[in-house]
DNA sequence: TTGGCATAGTTTAATGATTGAACTTTAGGC
DNA sequence: GCCTAAAGTTCAATCATTAAACTATGCCAA
């Protein structure tokens, strides 16, 4: 059976998971970000096989996250670039890299560390409150059902629950 | 050949991925999050087989992300709750949720609205510097080797590089 | 002009992962 | 005794991933 997939689940995170949350492809974005933008170093770097490579760049690239653009004509070749999507996505990658460093740290210690060219300060990502800016933990958070909401597999039992919750 | 893994490589990005990142992962700490911690429920909000939830409960169990909870004997019946590593990984989620709101947005609208409950203001999740408090965007971030960081598959090229650029 | 090199893929066979359905287990209630 | 509930387990079919070898284009040098 094909794997499921998460496109119509009406769940962002769901949605969201559908464009880059199968194996490689959270690297891959890391790999364009930083630099590595090219098919052979991408192999190189990640030690991806090279036909699945060629399979999650398609899907990147049809899911808007990165463009192909060549970099140089005769013999063409190619490069790839991570589009608006793509570049929005990198801080919510960064807050997966701080757990990661937080809970997954190498005995050696952080491979890597984060300057904030703005302020010039090292740092680590926080995920924070658009609206107070302090420090989100899970348990300062109440969601409720928005207009998307629907019970439909993927959020079935939740949908019920959220509504309930709105109504209490 | 058995899916790569990426528990050795030394980036905290792929460290993290290691233990979340498969299809399901994030969707079932999403469940238990907002309060689906039991088996059948799961199941029927979801949509995953059952025996692959057994394995990624299973997985998850092992990482210390989630924990196996009996909540009554006779007959003995368990339900799953997030550790604090797992509590810890909810802003990153809610992060990426947050990324594919404004990028996979179902028509109808937003399924989901978050309520920060310190301050009482409906939000969305931002990542900020823990330096300076302000939005990070990607073109802002500058990244350096740290002391964990080696040339081995998984960062072969960009140990590289981000040692050039240390040097410099 | 022949051969080597670089880059960016494609093809193929083997093996693992995911799916869905049916089945098992434990025990309470009718 | 029989049905139901909850939490899994087992199994066969199908898909995804891997690794290695192969293709394609065009530069450059002998």
């Amino acid at each position: 059976m094909k794997r499921t997939s998460f496109a119509r689940m009406h769940c962002s995170l769901a949605r969201g998971l559908d464009l880059i949350g199968d194996w490689w492809s959270p690297l891959i974005v890391r790999d364009l970000y930083l630099g590595v933008v090219r098919f052979d170093d991408l192999v190189e770097d990640l030690g991806i096989s090279r036909n699945l490579l060629t399979r999650r760049l398609n899907a990147l690239s049809k899911s808007g996250i990165v463009e192909r653009q060549a970099y140089q004509r005769r013999p063409r070749r190619y490069e790839y670039r991570l589009t608006e999507a793509g570049r929005d996505l990198v801080p919510a990658i960064l807050a997966l890299t701080a757990w990661g460093d937080r809970w997954a740290r190498p005995k050696e210690g952080s491979p890597m560390l984060f300057v904030h060219t703005t302020c010039g300060a090292r740092f680590e990502p926080q995920v924070t409150c658009s609206a107070c800016g302090e420090t989100i933990t899970a348990d300062a958070v109440k969601t409720i059902g928005g207009p998307g909401g629907a019970m439909k597999t993927g959020t079935r039992v939740l949908a019920q629950r959220l509504r309930a919750a709105r109504e209490a």
